[in-house]
DNA sequence: TAGGCCATCTGGTCCT
DNA sequence: AGGACCAGATGGCCTA
């Protein structure tokens, strides 16, 4: 500090006496103010001092207070401004053409709505192209310009007419998306599993959908009873395992069977040795209630999330098991679930999560109805054999559409109770 | 926390 | 010019 000096409000620096003296400036510990100090006669210093040293001191201290500096350059050009008062009103012109279009750019609708006028190209301002390029211009004349159509600057008029059309394409494309989800939803109601609580996603929808139409085909082609296995396969084929086992269970049948056991008993249903015992129409999923998969329990998972690495298989050796690769699947490969502990793992819940229950009804009321001692699950009085979810009876009652338009659907059942 | 699914916004393209 | 359609981006929600 012995060598710098404060002259008024400002500090000085004295003359340098050789390198010596720059050493000394160095073991001084200036701080922020004193650099800042020095900062503020900066110009004096290089009018005063020429020295190369002095220089490199000062480029140091520039660099380590660089925002300072240059802050304080602003205010002495400012300074230098008001002093000479030769600001021009056409340049605060410019400055506010662009600050227009700065602010126009900020958030989505703004851009959005910049480029769309770029391409309306409306035809009223045109005083206005003027203004865009000397503000254009004001990058400096180093800068080559811009080439393409002139940037035409948004008015308070032309930026509200593009958010009006912006906002009015994102509500038709919302109704659009809503006219899609309307239309999955009906689909859902009429593939052969149907929850409105735990609904298919989107792409196992048509995944099953396409495999409902196949199989239906396939049925319509044979005219005889199918099997109900190879069925179930054909119609899982491509399917997530969750949602195999959501069709699976929909179906009545023994995920285990149907994966393990294709026809080799020439079984065709595998009610006696189904789960169903206790809800024999319709069965509770908890929705992958365990955290962890143990073989027997549910892991039903609509959302089709895949298990950790390392879960165990429950295929048994020489067992079969879905068709992952094929190239219909693209999902994530989930592992088989045992719809036996699929119904008991609902039934752990049963009680405590009874407005959280997840029923999978047979979509095909023969299957249900066909069986001897048992009622039709379904109903508008709610009277269902093992405490059915109510949820069940909308999509079955939407389902009557469903077999209206599709006059095999009734064969469909007889075929598989006959 | 990662991953899947979804809704929404947005810009581009095509068509009327 | 405006609407329909599409795909990418983004963020929220949910579950393991």
């Amino acid at each position: 500090m012995t060598n710098c000096f404060k002259l008024g409000d400002r500090w000085r620096v004295p003359l340098p006496q050789g390198e010596a003296s720059l050493c000394e400036c160095g073991r001084m510990s200036i701080t922020g103010s004193h650099v800042m100090a020095l900062a503020n006669d900066v110009p004096a210093i290089w009018a005063w001092h020429q020295s190369w040293l002095l220089a490199t001191m000062l480029s140091r201290l520039f660099s380590e207070v660089l925002p300072d500096v240059q802050r304080l350059a602003a205010d002495w050009a400012e300074d230098d401004e008001s002093e000479d008062g030769k600001v021009k009103d056409d340049e605060h012109e410019h400055e506010a053409g662009c600050h227009l279009e700065d602010d126009e750019l900020d958030g989505p609708l703004e851009g959005s709505s910049r480029t769309e006028s770029e391409m309306a190209g409306d035809d009223d301002d045109d005083e206005d192209d003027e203004a865009e390029e000397e503000c254009g211009d004001e990058n400096g004349g180093d800068k080559p310009k811009k080439r393409g159509p002139k940037k035409r600057k948004m008015t308070p008029a032309r930026v509200q007419r593009s958010k009006v059309r912006r906002m009015k394409a994102n509500a038709r494309e919302r109704t659009r998306m809503h006219d899609l989800n309307s239309a999955l939803d009906n689909l859902r109601k009429v593939v052969p599993c149907y929850s409105k609580t735990q609904k298919l996603s989107k792409i196992e929808t048509l995944r099953l959908a396409k495999n409902y139409i196949l199989a239906l085909g396939e049925i319509l082609r044979n005219g005889k009873r199918p099997d109900v296995v190879a069925y179930v396969q054909m119609l899982c084929k491509g399917l997530s395992q969750p949602t195999t086992n959501l069709v699976a269970g929909c179906l009545q049948l023994n995920t285990r069977n149907f994966l393990t056991e294709p026809c080799s008993d020439g079984a065709r249903f595998h009610m006696p040795s189904s789960p169903f015992s206790v809800h024999p129409y319709s069965y509770r999923c908890s929705r992958l209630s365990s955290p962890h998969y143990q073989p027997g329990s549910s892991a039903l998972n609509m959302r089709g999330h895949s298990y950790g690495a390392g879960y165990e298989g429950v295929y048994p050796p020489g067992g079969t098991s879905p068709d992952y690769s094929s190239p219909d699947y693209e999902g994530q490969h989930s592992p088989p679930v045992c719809l036996n502990g699929g119904l008991s793992a609902g039934r752990q819940q049963e009680s405590s999560e009874t407005d959280r229950n997840y029923h999978y009804s047979m979509h095909y009321s023969g299957l249900s109805t066909s069986r001897p001692g048992h009622s039709l699950p379904f109903g508008p009085s709610g009277a269902r054999s093992g405490g059915a979810h109510s949820e069940n009876i909308p999509p079955f009652q939407d389902a009557h559409l469903h077999h209206d338009r599709a006059p095999p659907y009734e064969d469909l059942n007889a075929f598989f109770h006959n």
